[in-house]
DNA sequence: AAATTTATTTTGGTATGATCAGTTTAATTT
DNA sequence: AAATTAAACTGATCATACCAAAATAAATTT
């Protein structure tokens, strides 16, 4: 069917148009990173419009990560990070969880995190080593009655196995999954006897397999970490 | 270092704050999806502060596709889109691209496409067998002109292997991958001949092992398929 | 009584002008 | 030359007024 009678008008908002422009030339780069834009006032004069609408065309480019607004400074072109995307991601997943994916996530990781492992072993660096060692003593040091903050840490070990793969992609892939963790994991792994002693030792063998760019051996480890996961979920659901 | 004397006043803007109390309440599902929220001048009374800083509060949480805005009618929570997620990745993409994603993407589908052709075929419905026979022969279809047209009907199906799985995590996983595959495939595959016909029987091949639940055909299969794409960019750095 | 049309009200969008509060810059003092 | 102070600039907030789209209520027509 034609869109015949469709709308002419703008049907966009005027802060919308100035944000399009705004937007359209950082992404055409006649805006570089770093470039500060002209004052408010002025910006009102170039696109003819009130400080009103010019600035909650500025504010939506700053919740989107495109500029950053620096009071009594001024506002400048912001260098995208991944997080801005991340942060995105993460909203998302937060707010579409259900307890039903848990088992799903399971799934998930069962078949990523072990290739994640192995890649880890082909690609990762010396400071990438440092960071799962800390991780691991973290994991030591930790209260053992705070179970917020031994997920919190558990998760973050996975997350430098991912970070040691040395590729962005796996990163901004798994970021959003780990960060649905803490809570199950709050739900799953409170009261469950030696799991922390299991899990550190978990963690070492797969540390030392990467750490020796033992490929094959870290996705095997991996692989029992994730399936000793998905038991204490069954058997937790049997409760 | 400790923070001793870190700032202790807001830091952050009025309009940060209301943006903030919003946001949680949505998070902590206080609001609901398609919920309707006051009117601006209520939530002006509400929050004690002037229409303009709420309003720019207002238009933050637009941006980011927390919630919908309707002149004359009201404003309202809305389901957060991946789509709005995927947006912010690609302009961080767009803003930052650099080649060396190219191999960093293949890389990824390498190592997650065969598990996920696995779990299709461990889970498919009838209904994704029909969509995946849909994108084949629209493959067929398609004018060998265009790339651009091919390019997309190639995502989908490699989309809708995911959707076969069964598993939404894996969709929200791999949407943001497939869709940054577009711009590099038109790049890639452009003036490939016989692509098409391999590309065409390569589907078929995953598709049967899916439609007979072979997880491991489905698995090798789809190997296949992806070094095939890594092998097509080798010989396009070359040139 | 039902359907249509017409006002009216409500809601968001834009425009001004004034004032407040950090930053930066220039002038002044030491 | 360095430190201090004052001025100018920049974004943040407020208050008011008016516009335009949409929803609702009222009046009119059928």
């Amino acid at each position: 069917m034609d869109e015949i009678f469709g709308k002419i008008g703008s049907a966009q908002t005027l802060s919308q148009k100035i944000e399009r422009r705004i937007e359209e030339a950082i992404r055409q780069k006649k805006l570089l990173v770093g470039a500060k834009l002209p004052s408010e006032r002025e910006l009102c004069e170039m696109f003819a419009v009130s400080r009103t609408a010019l600035r909650e065309a500025l504010r939506r480019l700053s919740a989107r990560g495109l500029i950053e607004i620096k009071k009594g400074s001024g506002m400048y072109v912001s260098e995208l990070k991944i997080k801005d995307a991340i942060d995105s991601l993460n909203l998302y997943y937060d707010l579409s969880f259900d307890s039903n994916l848990i088992p799903q996530i399971i799934e998930v990781r069962r078949v990523f995190e072990p290739e994640i492992a192995r890649m880890a072993a082909n690609n990762r660096t010396d400071k990438d080593l440092a960071l799962l060692l800390k991780s691991i003593s973290d994991l030591e040091d930790c209260d053992p009655d705070n179970t917020q903050m031994e997920a919190d840490i558990i998760n973050k070990f996975h997350l430098n196995v991912a970070k040691a793969s040395c590729n962005p992609i796996v990163i901004i892939t798994m970021e959003p999954i780990y960060s649905l963790l803490p809570r199950m994991r709050n739900l799953i792994y409170a009261n469950v006897d030696g799991e922390k002693d299991f899990t550190i030792k978990a963690h070492r063998t797969i540390y030392e397999a990467i750490r020796d760019k033992d490929a094959d051996k870290a996705f095997t480890a991996m692989v029992g970490q994730i399936n000793r996961t998905l038991e204490i979920y069954t058997q937790y659901l049997k409760k």
